[in-house]
DNA sequence: GTCCATGTTCTTTA
DNA sequence: CTAAAGAACATGGA
């Protein structure tokens, strides 16, 4: 579920309902979501107050008062939500945290994921990860070429190396290359600077749209308050194979690259890639 | 039963 | 060293 623009969707969403609020009880149902050193969350939760919550590459980052910051991934079905401490929780819900009272009712911070690829993960203060790469949408177009001049894998592929570039998936993988004209099997290396050009200012834009519409739900996919993403709908190849290309009405094709499926438009990202697997062996 | 899924990481192979 | 391919993780929906 969760690229940059669901798991920006998130924090903004968490914002204005858990900055500030203090955590009252911690209650992990299952430790091997927890990452890392730190095996003891109640420890550094406890009593404690939210202060800012921000995002880090497809990372949920709530700094904890007192110093450190509980970093949160989503995974493929995580959902991080605010909900009131009545409810039931939905199967699957592997952390309940109870914050102070807010004027209205008790409500609990929920983390539930299905699949459990989601993680959690204390972080003390100080802490950032060195193999992330930079965040697209505050990067100079010189620095977006800067990052991906030396691979000549295909371009699907370095797009989705978080080390190269930090919080694109599958989704705005195939949506950017789609809006850029450019063939997901292109090595890197063989891209003008214009394509580069034109690739870092589509990711821009379809990022900004889509956190603009809140994300994109597939399936598990809501903001903290429980919301549906709205972005799946303006999807121009992504899970549109057969379907009719928006510019050229071309059917939308599906190959699998790098472990992922992938869509694209075999006539408006036809830029010929020039792969001989076996002319060189 | 089959295939597929918004992610990451490890292993194997070249 | 690079990097591609596959498997692994785990669950559910079509």
């Amino acid at each position: 579920m969760p690229e940059l623009p669901e798991v920006e969707t998130v924090v903004r969403t968490l914002q204005s309902r858990l900055a500030g609020r203090t955590l009252l009880r911690v209650h992990l149902s299952r430790s091997d979501i927890l990452k890392g050193t730190h095996r003891d969350l109640s420890a550094v939760l406890i009593a404690r107050q939210v202060g800012s919550i921000s995002r880090r590459a497809k990372f949920i980052l709530i700094d904890i008062s007192g110093g450190g910051t509980l970093a949160i991934h989503l995974g493929m079905t995580g959902r991080l939500t605010i909900e009131p401490a009545t409810s039931e929780p939905r199967p699957h819900t592997h952390l309940q945290i109870d914050l102070s009272t807010a004027a209205n009712s008790a409500e609990q911070l929920r983390f539930c994921d299905p699949r459990r690829f989601g993680r959690l993960e204390w972080l003390p203060a100080g802490h950032n990860d060195a193999r992330l790469g930079p965040e697209p949408l505050t990067l100079a177009p010189r620095q977006f070429a800067a990052c991906l001049a030396t691979t000549r894998r295909p371009i699907k592929s370095a797009l989705l190396d978080q080390r190269l570039i930090a919080g694109l998936g599958n989704i705005y993988v195939d949506e950017s290359l789609h809006a850029a004209g450019i063939n997901p099997l292109t090595r890197t290396c063989d891209l003008s600077p214009q394509q580069l050009h034109r690739l870092g200012a589509a990711i821009k834009r379809i990022l900004l749209r889509a956190i603009a519409a809140g994300g994109s739900s597939i399936r598990d996919y809501v903001d903290a308050a429980g919301v549906d993403g709205r972005f799946q709908s303006r999807h121009r190849v992504y899970a549109r194979t057969g379907h009719p290309c928006h510019r050229c009405h071309t059917p939308i094709a599906r190959i699998t690259l790098a472990g992922r499926s992938t869509h694209f438009c075999p006539i408006c990202q036809s830029s010929a890639p020039t792969r001989t697997r076996s002319a060189d062996s």
